[in-house]
Parts: structure tokens; C-alpha cells; sequence
DNA sequence: ACCTGAACACCGTTCAAGT
DNA sequence: ACCTGAACACCGTTCAAGT
């Protein structure tokens, strides 16, 4: 499942990612390469969404068959972890300051404007192996610099990129599903279907909140972008928590 | 992309999951229902994962033909919703005590025993019609009891059920990729090759952490469970946040 | 080495037909 | 109303063959 293995037993999608691999190039090649392939499938995938992203589409967009990209790829797998790993889907990295609260703000909005772009990243498989591709490993490289000046062990601060990161990974997630689908409207046969199974009996305090009109369709996640409130909201505890943590002094 | 709607304008889809269309039964009956597909494609999913799920093998292996679902179902995104709002993947409920902290802690757990029980529910892609589900509605009733002790607002209070599980959705995502591929290690030539390309220009920070052996398959994911640390960490962070807000009396 | 073409075993979904 | 069977337009991937 982790793939193909490069002689010194480096994941052999690890090492194309990272330019190691860098096409042997005896024969004639009519132009194919891994760069064209993953751009190619990207621009499909921004433009389409990940369910457009087929082998036959990507080949043909390029004017090849089906088959030719099987030269490059082992598989479809590989190819989606390819362009899950490209480090040139962040904004260019800008200089980083001293205080950590502005610091992780900003690396949480690139984070943030990335999967706005990008959306299909959330739908591919992570593992092991993507946290050796250039892009994830950039990520964290600016998490891990955003955060320097707090007083955190490497373990801690390894947890705290990962906590801050799943965070927004989870969030534009939830942005993404919501914007994907036109919102409902209930008019008052519908609630009124809908209130004879939800009741306050089965569910005391989301019923009424829903029977309400607050729920589904209603203001909370009617705001201006959806659910930049709930987002901000959380976003303000975590930073509070670790201020906590912090002002607490070292543990254990 | 809604789906289709009810006489009263309620989604099909909702209606069905809610028992509210129950089966006009005027001509013959052989034994299908929505509840027993909906069941075995579960079934599937909780064994050989979602990729398993089709419409062939779910009425295949209830001993009808692949075209019978669709008398039940509009299509296979409608199965998937059905399959994924399902009340009966949670644990039973149970009484509520006094301590939010307490109970919220209780709650996040039962929803990572969810995920941990059918991981497949985070693949499947969420929207305004999911969360008109029992299974979502009775997870979103749940944690609305477990913090109604603190003093927030309606709105605040289903932003905090929205940042708590979408982190928990989060943590379990990441620890089932983390759980589908076996664990990477790397002898000497494996480092060196890495080690030209992971340099301390590109990545300052990450690169001396990964070179140091500190990275994949060392000892911050290697702990007994996976990210436990991790998540708990950010639990506390958030909780610690959320206490020191309560502290601080009500805002703007 | 690079790319093609034919073939295989699957998908979801339609439609017309049976009971 | 419920279920079947044949057919369609796709998938990813194999293999043997061409240059």
C-alpha cells in the first residue's frame, strides 16, 4: 500500500516529488513529464473537482493517450499524491515576525486560502507518506517557525502544528461541503412534516432550537461566508488555551 | 444537486432516513426495504471500507439484482447520505451530569468511537441535507446538553458544537489515514538520499527536526495509539479556552 | 525508453419489460 | 408497486506491440 520502493528504500513517489527522480531519459520522449502530468491534473481538479480527474482526461487534455501516463505513474493513487504534495500550491512565503498570536494567524490564513484554491486537497487519502512531500513538509516548516518564540518542547510544538493544522483542514472541509450545495428553505408544510418526527422529545434542546428556524437554513450559518464564525470562535480558544498554557509556565 | 423534494418540500432523502416515507405497499412486496439496505451497505462499508460499496455488491449480497436499489434510492450519493445519518452508529445515550468538562469530554469520545467504529463516515461528503439527519441531529443534540451549563449564547453554543466536532472529525481523519498504511522506516541510504533534497536552506525548521530522526516514524507518531498526544493537547487547548472566556464574563 | 491499441473486469444508471 | 435483464457510457489497469 505505501508503493514502490526506490533502491535506497525511499517511497519511489517521495522521490519524484522531490525532483530525485530525474527521468533517465535515454530514448526519445515526445514530450511527457511528471511537472505536466500533476500541473495538468491539478488544473483539472481546481477547475472540475476531483471526480474529473480521470487517467483518460488528464492524458487527453495533453494530447497523449491513456497509456503514456502509466510511464510516469504506477497508478492513479500515486498520481493524487503527486498533486497533493506540490509545494507550489501555497502563496510564496513571506518573512515571519516575533509575535506568535500575528505569526500563526498568518500561517493558518495561507493554510486557509490554500484549500479555498484547492479544494480537492481535503479529499485525498493522507498517510505516512504524504508528510514526506514537498508541500506538506513546507506547511509544517512555516507552522513550525510561526511558533518558535513560545516556550514549547519539539513534541509539543510538532502536536501543536498538527492540532492547528487539522483544525483548518476540518473547518474549510465543513466551508467546502456547505458552499457545494444550495441552501435550504423550509416553508411551512415542510416544517411542519419535519416537526412531527423532530421533537422535543427525541431531541430536547436541538428540536426547539430547529423548530425555531436557527438551524439548518437559518442566521447561523447564514453569515456572510458561512461558517467564519464558528472558525473565528475556535480559532480564539485554541490561542487562548495555549496563552493559558503559556503564562502556566513548563508542565509536568 | 439537493436531490429531489417531497410534496411539502422536504428533501426525499430526509424524509426517508426520518421513517416519514414509509413505503406506499400496494403491489408485491418481496422483502426489500430501505432500512435493510441501508443496513448491508453499512455492513460493507464497516468491513472492506466505502471503496467496497456498490450498488452491485450491497444488492448482490441481499440476493437481489443490482437495478432493485434504485426503487429504494435515487441514486448512490442518496445511499451514502442515508448510510451516513444513520442514528443507530452512536452509542446509546446516555445522563448528562454537571460538569460541562466533564461532559464534553464524554461526548467527544463517544463521537471518536463513532469514527473509529465506521471510519468511512468521514469520506463521505457532508452538506445542508446531512445535517437534517437523525444520526447528525442526535450528535448535534448531545453536545448542545453536554455544554448547557456554561453561559453562551444560542449562537455561541452551536458554533462550540461545530468547532468541537469538526475537530474531533478532524483528529479521526488524520488518524485513520495514519492507521491505513503501514509505518515507514529508513535506513542510512534512505536518509542520505532524503537529506539532498530535505536541506536546512529549504526548510529550516523541519528539515534539522526530520534529519534528527524526530520526523515520520520516529517517536512523535510512533506513541502507543497514534496522535493521541496530539489530539489530546489540542482538546486541552481548547477547553482551556473555553474556561478562561467563561472567566472572563460575557463579551462585546 | 517512450508511447500506442486492443482487451478486460469493473463502475453507475437508462430504459423497456415482466409479475 | 416491485423486481429483472439487456444495454450504454464510462472507469482503472494489463499486456503485447510498435518506434
Amino acid at each position: 500500500m505505501a508503493g514502490e520502493m526506490t533502491d535506497s528504500g525511499v517511497p519511489r513517489v517521495v522521490a519524484i516529488a522531490w525532483g530525485a527522480h530525474a527521468a533517465p531519459q535515454r530514448g526519445p520522449s515526445r514530450g511527457l513529464s511528471h511537472e505536466k502530468i500533476v500541473k495538468q491534473a491539478i488544473e483539472i481538479a481546481d477547475e472540475h473537482g476531483l471526480g474529473a480527474v480521470t487517467m483518460q482526461r488528464v492524458a487527453e487534455s495533453l494530447g497523449f493517450t491513456t497509456m503514456s501516463l502509466y510511464r510516469y505513474v504506477a497508478n492513479k493513487e500515486e498520481l493524487l499524491l503527486l498533486m497533493s504534495g506540490a509545494d507550489w500550491l501555497l502563496p510564496p512565503r513571506r518573512k515571519s515576525g516575533d509575535d506568535w498570536r500575528e505569526n500563526l494567524r498568518t500561517w493558518v490564513a495561507e493554510l486557509q486560502s490554500m484549500y479555498r484554491q484547492h479544494p480537492w486537497l481535503l479529499e485525498v487519502q493522507r498517510g505516512p507518506v504524504s508528510v514526506l512531500l514537498p508541500g506538506t513538509m513546507e506547511v509544517v516548516d512555516r507552522g513550525m517557525e510561526a511558533v518558535r518564540a513560545l516556550e514549547l518542547s519539539e513534541q509539543e510544538i510538532i502536536s501543536l502544528v498538527l492540532v492547528i493544522s487539522s483544525y483548518v483542514a476540518s473547518f474549510s472541509n465543513l466551508e467546502r461541503d456547505l458552499a457545494d450545495q444550495e441552501d435550504l428553505e423550509f416553508g411551512p408544510d415542510a416544517m411542519a412534516e419535519l416537526g412531527e418526527v423532530i421533537t422535543a422529545e427525541r431531541l430536547p434542546y436541538a428540536a426547539p432550537f430547529f423548530l425555531a428556524g436557527n438551524y439548518a437554513g437559518g442566521p447561523v450559518l447564514e453569515d456572510e461566508s458561512g461558517v467564519d464564525t464558528e472558525y473565528e470562535f475556535g480559532l480564539e480558544l485554541l490561542i487562548e488555551g495555549l496563552a493559558a498554557r503559556q503564562a502556566a509556565g513548563p508542565r509536568d
